[in-house]
DNA sequence: CATATATGTCAACATTGCTGTCGTATCTTC
DNA sequence: GAAGATACGACAGCAATGTTGACATATATG
């Protein structure tokens, strides 16, 4: 490494160094979605409802919109996997209190069970792997990903020292 | 944060501290093969293809069973990417020179192109985040990715100070 | 009232995973 | 050399999750 102070602009960069991030991203991903995609697999779900349980428990009275907008996909997509999570009582919807257009989610008591029990998982796995790394390793962790991340979204996810209320977008 | 100590076992974790971990995964992941997939999209390809063709280009000469270990996907699933991959002359199999039921993976110049347009969005992208964060971050991202692998893989992921040859597993 | 916005819905399609089954070539072992 | 294990390929069918395109409804806003 030719340097350690961080902040530095010149930071020498192999090939070797920016696959292996590539590969760090792959495998940790591939990694931390397998559990819970097992889990999940079992009660006839998958990944993406997943994804709504999480960020419908992370922002309780979301819409829609703002749904779509974090994860990227299409409303159709949405829908069907939304619609399944309400049919089977997941998720309940709301009407907007000012705009009623707008339908607010929320977990049902069965959807939040859900969502721990899923996350519960991924979230140990975070810990310890913290932990294993130490809390150096933590914040450095935490300034790449962040800068990974395309730039309009990066304050979305709130870092931790700024340490925002979970609030929609 | 409490301490500052690498290799710290008492880091305080509150559920904050994991949730922005699981959402730091979620978004860098989204972001991070965003590009990609649209580029590939415009040949009729997918993002299988893409991993398929980065690691043979990782690993040339890798063969069958080895790539499946890394992606941890069936043999079928392999199979019918793989295939296609071949008859549109990205990848060049070959029998193995010492076990002649291998099928040994190479890519063909048309796959080497490919996999540099690919890849090299991403190799921008980590460059950029990385010199964003400073060396010392780039550090404790890896420390901390490294613990997010599966155990059995950990070695898989050569750390850049051991820095192993790329060999296939 | 006119227009824009938030959401839902139906239909068709592609990609990428899965299971199950069978076949062939080749290596290994007794 | 025969028997069994291994590496790989192929076919069939299915499920999850993404896409486009078109259209409908309720509500907000000017």
């Amino acid at each position: 490494m030719p340097e350690l102070r961080p902040g530095m602009q010149h930071l020498f960069l192999r090939d070797e160094d920016l696959r292996l991030g590539i590969e760090l991203l792959f495998y940790a991903y591939r990694d931390f979605t397998g559990e819970p995609d097992r889990m999940l697999a079992q009660i006839g779900l998958g990944r993406a409802h997943h994804r709504v349980v999480y960020f419908v428990g992370r922002y309780p009275g979301i819409n829609v919109g703002e749904l779509l907008a974090i994860l990227r996909i299409t409303k159709q997509s949405l829908s069907r996997v939304l619609g399944e999570l309400v049919r089977e009582g997941y998720i309940a919807q709301k009407q907007g209190p000012v705009d009623r257009r707008q339908r607010r989610l929320e977990l049902t008591e069965k959807g939040a069970e859900l969502e721990r029990r899923l996350t519960e998982n991924q979230r140990k796995r975070i810990a310890t792997a913290y932990r294993a790394a130490g809390a150096g390793a933590v914040d450095g962790f935490r300034r790449v990903m962040q800068n990974l991340i395309d730039e309009r979204d990066r304050a979305k996810v709130a870092d931790i020292d700024t340490a925002k209320p979970p609030k929609p977008p």
